[in-house]
DNA sequence: GCCATTAGTTACATATTTGTAAGTACCGTA
DNA sequence: TACGGTACTTACAAATATGTAACTAATGGC
């Protein structure tokens, strides 16, 4: 999230990912608070601070990290108030808006396929969730 | 991938993200490779050796890495056959299945939004390929 | 015995992501 | 002049994910 290499096999391989439109959307929200982040967006703006008090497990920087790659992204709209102190908005774009429907689907998938694993796998609950 | 701290910070902040089905779900798709494994399964089972084939770029390690990972999940299935050489097996269950139309809007989000991004705002798309 | 084949595994190195803690800038108010 | 509030930024450390290269095991065919 940081600085690339530009050269590094991980980099380059990125490449063979977001050729296809499947990955590339994927990539989009695949930050560790970008769901959690554009699903609270959803529903209204939010200040800094307010996210902030959200989602009291997210440190301040990476809070600043995702939502500068979301606003990269195209995903949301920053608008800066030239007040002191600051005040600062976010909200979602169109395109992120359009993901809406898609992100039901998959919440629907994940509460109907949570428990089903559980019992499939025979790993306890808290072990399944150690694992990537 | 490999093993995990059971009590640092990252560990313990990834139950928060998966208490969500939303960011449950995504993180069941969210390595590296998972997205394309699953997208080429999807028509065929496939043996070791053709997914290595079939995608050159990815080391040994990591597909076998995914793949058990994807397995662990019980979004594919892998069946091996007491041959020599042996002959392994890997497929889709049911609950990858129910991705399928998901994954289709979201490959057509991303097909209709990447160009998009592009004008708005105003980076290069080597640039923009660059950033997460 | 030696080699090829398949599906891995292992040890190690590198890259990237995430977390911690402290510091910055602005200005109005006390 | 010191202090508080907001929205950050910075330097650094820890954790995780990915990549490289070499090695394994079993067995049929030479």
């Amino acid at each position: 999230m940081a600085t690339r290499k530009e050269n590094s096999t991980y980099t380059r391989n990125e490449k063979c990912i977001i050729e296809c439109d499947l990955t590339y959307a994927v990539n989009k929200i695949g930050g560790r608070w970008k769901i959690l982040i554009l699903s609270k967006l959803e529903s209204k703006k939010f200040r800094f601070s307010e996210l902030k008090k959200e989602f009291s497990f997210i440190t301040e920087r990476m809070l600043t990290l995702q939502l500068r790659a979301l606003e990269q992204d195209g995903l949301v709209k920053r608008t800066v108030y030239a007040e002191v102190p600051p005040r600062v908005e976010y909200e979602l774009t169109e395109m992120a808006l359009a993901f809406g429907p898609i992100f039901k689907q998959l919440s629907d998938w994940g509460g109907k396929h949570r428990n089903l694993t559980k019992q499939d796998s025979k790993i306890s609950p808290s072990e399944a969730r150690g694992k990537l």
